[in-house]
DNA sequence: GAGGGCATCCAAAGCGCTTTGAAATGCCGT
DNA sequence: ACGGCATTTCAAAGCGCTTTGGATGCCCTC
């Protein structure tokens, strides 16, 4: 059934069915009754590949997905799609996944806007002057970048949650608790959550006079064998610290498990703060001493990215408006004032 | 740049240089030549809409995406995802992820293939008898299952994992040890593949004239705590088992830390196997007790995938073909033998 | 009664490709 | 010299929608 039977049927022309169904208003409400009416119970739905080729929009949003043999996937991903389907079901929204060379990301990005495979695009995971938050603009596609990237000379929509408050007010609640020699277990140094972390901690450091030592911040990737590896050099040499920040749950298994490798018991020889995205099959609650943590739910941010990217493909929403979210600081049995 | 002004700058018709371009036989070889240099020179790309309204053919494979409110994407999916980019990347395959309803699939599974946004489509977690899979093979769309669904009365393409077999030689090797308790801590078990490790289990037992009680074996959803649960449950009833096969490194780091808070000590008080997907970010080597591990990499399963849906698009393959991969069983310090 | 304004509707021209059916062209054997 | 055949090319008809640029009829005003 396309619209040619369908206004064939009504004995209708093409326009005005397709006016009809598409809400334009030179259309008599009679009539758009009986469209509406026979498209439904016909069942018409019209093809979005002719519609794409006469509109050139394509009803999709996309995702330049960085891939290569050296390259993994970060497991918060699934939480972010899962956040997105919470919106873009009941949407018919899709998702079209790009995988591209990590090295070379551009020439994907080129190619998926010049052949308007997707209306719109969602970029993650932010370094600072990102090349290709600039390449978005520039191709003047609309997106939307979950995180921030500093830097660039002209503004544009995101999502981010407060790294910088979160990672502050964690470090000053161990200040507060008496640490004096505190270490940052972070991400990746060139993304922008992992520099907006540092700053936090850096910043409630310097309020009480104390400073973030070099050796005492590592900046790896967030797995469990990462946050092993840091810890244990951390915790082994001279002048250890006494508490610990870190940017993932999954970090925080090694570093517990150093701990326990080496003999400390958390918190009275160990202070640790997480940050915790929630993950459903990961909680912080469930360590074997309770984690404190700063918690913001990726899956979260995926609904409202998908839904703001939505609102800018019909128009609903333009302009750079940047949405920063709070971070709760949730208190668990990890930390404790410094014996 | 579109056919038009390119065959107008050739002194062609659109139709000698489509057909040049797409490699008919109709053409000389000279004007192919021709053709094929001027579009590269002048970067002519078919616009994908108007080849797609014209031919029926997306040039994308899809996945519809079960999400809710109660739904968690598993974290086992980006491995999934890693492995399909590896494979995709490179042949300009994307990926066109639909989310729908976890209650009702079939109506996304209905839109997608009525408005031939995919070529095809992939299939993960079946069950028995999956509805997926029958819809699919009923409306003719190339598909391929990853896992195995029993119960259909057709053949399909699929490739899984010897989960039967992984899960028998696990199991074999802890009685050999002298094992007589052996539980089993599953996934789903409406799922195939929970349901064929619980077969190897059993096998193995009945091998030996042992029985997997019933209170021996749990299926639940797989997560950290999902695990401690159970094992919790197992290991504090009288009679406990004094092996665990479990089905997830996830579940497993659960049981690990049930396993501390009853003060058992691994390998001598329990023994453990777990299956390993190979994830990046936990790896069983790295465990407090480096756990063995029944090995297969759903990244790999993933290219895998993607290359045998590329090659049914492209007509390179048909039939009805199933792969079944073998399982590696790594041995490591978390087994011994009982007291 | 002519002209203007408004509400409805329509024919036809795209969008940029593929593919059908037919027409040139050149070559061969008879 | 001519019919038959294979090779190469083309014009035009889709694919199914949106949108432009009118038509048409009706009511109102002067």
């Amino acid at each position: 059934m396309n619209l040619k039977q369908l206004s064939l049927m009504l004995e209708l022309s093409q326009t005005t069915v397709s006016r009809a169904l598409n809400g334009y208003p030179e259309v008599s409400e009679e009539t758009r009754r009986r469209v509406t009416d026979a498209a439904k119970r016909h069942g018409y739905r019209p093809n979005p590949s002719a519609r794409r080729l006469a509109t050139g929009k394509a009803g999709m949003i996309g995702y330049v997905m960085p891939t290569g043999a050296a390259v993994d996937i970060d497991p918060h991903f699934v939480e972010f799609l899962s956040g997105l389907g919470d919106y873009a079901r009941g949407h018919e929204l899709d998702l079209v996944l790009s995988p591209a060379d990590a090295q070379d990301e551009e020439t994907t990005y080129r190619r998926i806007v010049a052949n308007k495979q997707v209306d719109a695009l969602y970029i993650s995971a932010p370094y600072n002057a990102d090349k290709r938050v600039a390449l978005a603009h520039q191709l003047g596609i609309p997106f939307i970048v979950h995180g921030r990237s500093e830097g660039l000379d002209f503004d544009y929509p995101f999502i981010d949650i407060d790294n910088e408050g979160a990672f502050h007010d964690a470090t000053r609640l161990l200040v507060q608790l008496g640490h004096k020699r505190v270490a940052l277990i972070n991400g990746d140094d060139t993304q922008t959550f992992a520099i907006f972390r540092e700053r936090g901690v850096r910043r409630a450091l310097a309020e009480s006079g104390l400073v973030l030592e070099p050796r005492n911040i590592r900046s790896v990737a967030m797995t469990e064998e990462n946050g092993y590896r840091a810890a244990r050099r951390l915790l082994e040499g001279s002048d250890a610290p006494t508490a610990i920040v870190c940017s993932s749950l999954l970090m925080a298994l090694g570093i517990v498990r150093a701990a326990r490798d080496l003999n400390l018991t958390m918190p009275r020889d160990l202070s640790l703060v997480s940050h915790d995205d929630v993950f459903h099959w990961l909680k912080p609650e469930h360590f074997s001493v309770p984690l404190t943590t700063t918690r913001s739910s990726i899956r979260a941010a995926g609904a409202r990215v998908a839904e703001r990217l939505a609102a800018r493909i019909s128009g609903l929403e333009d302009g750079a408006r940047g949405e920063v979210w709070p971070v709760d600081l949730v208190v668990r049995g990890s930390i404790s004032g410094v014996r």
